[in-house]
DNA sequence: GCTTAAAAGCTAATATTGTTAGCCTTGCGT
DNA sequence: ACGCAAGGCTAACAATATTAGCTTTTAAGC
């Protein structure tokens, strides 16, 4: 045989996401993987610890996406502008890759590149946050109060838990309103 | 007589929800219902279709059993005390059963039983939301407001998502007042 | 009271998967 | 030129879901 392309964990979890966004997180298995990148099953252990350690670089891969589509959404803006900005971008995210967000776990503590992705993330919130002169604990409530608001409705959209689609747009932009209206009678 | 103590569909599901809740959604395996119900594995499948049904009995489980609790919650309330009790309940009882809560799905589509569960769990937030009056599209609209701040929240705490658990009362009072004032400022 | 048929259990068997062990080849560093 | 580690492979094992078919119990009808 040629000079064969190596495979790479990076490679693997490519692969594993492909999978994932097109036929949901149930059939993330290591023998699709496998067959997806043209290798036997036991040699993705090269690669990859376990099928669970594969779930996490997949969580730490979504993190890190998220993470980047904030930051351009935030870039150059500022304020309620800068807020609307990355709240749409959350829901664009999910919205674009639906089995991708449901799979992803929300609790990045399990080892230490899921806590350092998802320290960057809050980064990217808090910052946003910023010009709203937050200090402290309040900072932290505003931060979890976006969260909440835009993983609620990213998670109930992304399993179709809504129903109908017809006037989720319209439900989204009143939550945006009601968090900046908050934001702003807070103080 | 119950000379022998046959097992029945509702005894498969109790056990599944003991093993969910106490070593979470991963370890929901047909293998352990059958030895917590002291069955062989086979036999489990005279009450239960498949695993994936299994799951789905659960789900439907789970909305009943918050359905229940909502209601007692809002029996007795109107307006805002009535929100902010079902607030509570919602948040109570994805606290006391985080895997069951995580584990449930929120797309109760797939069959003709989820479907129902899912409508009367919706019944009783329009029922809650009676008293201010919303017409149509604005009750769906309160409605889904609503289950995104209720599911969001809970679904990041039972994950364990929130971090350091410091303060996560006054986020949610402070998410359940940002609610009430909004539905005030709708009008 | 006896018969019988379905309900509910069991064992055996199969396919799929995760995982480990051990071998073989290739290509790079020296 | 040569050795060795990285990265692939096959074989093997355990656990699981699921199916098939047998046996036993239960309850109902006569």
């Amino acid at each position: 045989m040629a000079v064969r392309p190596r495979l790479t964990t990076a490679k693997v979890v490519d692969a594993a996401l492909e999978l994932v966004d097109e036929q949901g997180a149930g059939a993330l298995t290591l023998a699709a993987v496998a067959a997806r990148t043209g290798v036997a099953t036991p040699s993705l252990y090269k690669h990859v610890a376990s099928l669970a350690e594969l779930r996490g670089h997949i969580g730490v891969r979504v993190i890190e996406d998220m993470t980047a589509r904030f930051t351009e959404a935030v870039l150059g803006r500022s304020g309620d502008e800068a807020v609307e900005a990355l709240m749409h971008a959350h829901r664009a995210y999910a919205a674009e890759h639906p089995n991708r967000y449901a799979a992803a776990p929300m609790d990045p503590l399990h080892d230490e590149l899921q806590r350092a992705a998802g320290a960057k993330l809050m980064d990217v919130l808090l910052a946003t946050l910023r010009s709203y002169g937050l200090e402290g604990s309040d900072a932290v409530h505003a931060t979890r109060r976006l969260r909440v608001i835009a993983h609620g409705f990213a998670s109930i959209e992304s399993s179709g838990g809504f129903g109908l689609p017809e006037g989720l747009d319209d439900t989204y932009d009143q939550l945006v309103r009601m968090y900046l209206d908050d934001l702003r009678g807070q103080s």
